[in-house]
DNA sequence: TTGAATTTCATCCGATTGGATGAAGTATCC
DNA sequence: GGATACTTCATCCAATCGGATGAAATTCAA
């Protein structure tokens, strides 16, 4: 039941005193990161249920650039961990990042608090908005290739087809053909139609 | 700069040492309700940033009902506040509610943070209300009219001109207007610069 | 290594988009 | 009453959108 975490800070005292407070909570820190490259090539093996990460952590991605991959592709809960008295940098958290949350002083009751409600949101979250694959296979008895997926994932969080291909990396025709084979799939003639049989 | 709030609560006592923490940490307690119904039918009229309320509350409604009601038909943020045992309730708000966080015992300080952590959320949930008119204007150095203001801020939530219209019940056209003076106002040529200007 | 499945992209087309222009209806204040 | 600001709407147009069709490039199991 113990949550696995990653934590990604350059100051090693921080990451020290961090990793004994999650231990000491239950959790099991998978890794140490110091900088955010090291952290973005592991990042893929290693599979944690939330990272902590500097929001002024070195290297060549910033925080916030930082955390928009983690949440965008991986899709992975994620704490800001920033000072205090950094006001401007937790505001700019705050606008960029409506699922990141930023810890204060280190005491161990808030970051308890705050990993649960990260925890707690990137669930309810997920439940919402984030389709479950096998869920959907079931519901609609059909087989989604993993493209497939993803595409009708972001087209039913309301994406255009243009947001979706910039988001995947791909052209537009691309995302037009996954989702022509996914109507032909479900039976359905157009995109409205889709997302309605896939939310029931 | 002090936060409006409102609790719903039955027990008198849990109540009052509410108010005076949440005095005591600078918001303005608007309200006390002792049961769901009589809440529901002052809501319209008090608007509160923030409501906490007792997932176990009295009346027609359950607490997961009227946070659903406070959710969906008003758009405020609010905070559950139950006692630390009673895990199935906090469980069954989780899945529920995902903007909806759980106090547990009272302390001065995970209140403040919890609450702060709840209107965070709001804030780039509804980015309305980061959205502050006057703001605007002095920063812009221009003056809006209500309409422009609602315009604006619905744009900037990346609505486009026929989801912005059907919002405020006008046509495409009225919205085209608004924005047409809007980029003379602010000096821009399109919908784009209208909101790098805006968001800085 | 052959073949099927998957992923990628280009082209065509009707519908819709955002923006430009003009203008009518509605307040509100001298 | 008239001037002013505000809100509302219609029309035109180039650009873009979503969708249909066809077809390469890639992956991967038989």
């Amino acid at each position: 039941m113990g949550q696995n975490v990653v934590i990604v800070e350059d100051e090693l005292l921080i990451r020290k005193q961090l990793e004994t407070i999650l231990r000491k909570l239950g959790y099991e820190v998978l890794c140490s990161f110091q900088n955010s490259d090291e952290f973005l090539d592991r990042l893929p093996d290693l599979k944690p249920d939330i990272i902590l990460f500097d929001i002024n952590i070195k290297g060549s991605q910033s925080g916030i650039q930082l955390a928009q991959i983690v949440r965008d592709q991986y899709r992975i809960p994620f704490v800001f961990i920033t000072s205090y008295t950094d006001r401007d940098t937790i505001n700019a958290a705050k606008v960029t990042m409506p699922n990141g949350y930023v810890i204060k002083p280190f005491d161990e009751k808030d970051i308890m608090m705050i990993m649960e409600i990260a925890l707690y949101n990137a669930a309810s979250f997920q439940e919402e908005s984030i389709l479950n694959k096998q869920r959907i296979e079931k519901k609609l008895n059909i087989s989604l290739t993993e493209r497939e997926y993803i595409t009708l994932s972001d087209l039913s969080q309301g994406l255009a087809n243009s947001q979706i291909a910039a988001k995947q990396y791909v052209s537009i025709n691309t995302v037009k053909t996954h989702l022509r084979n996914l109507y032909a799939k479900v039976g359905v003639r157009d995109r409205v139609n889709l997302v309605k049989k896939v939310l029931q």
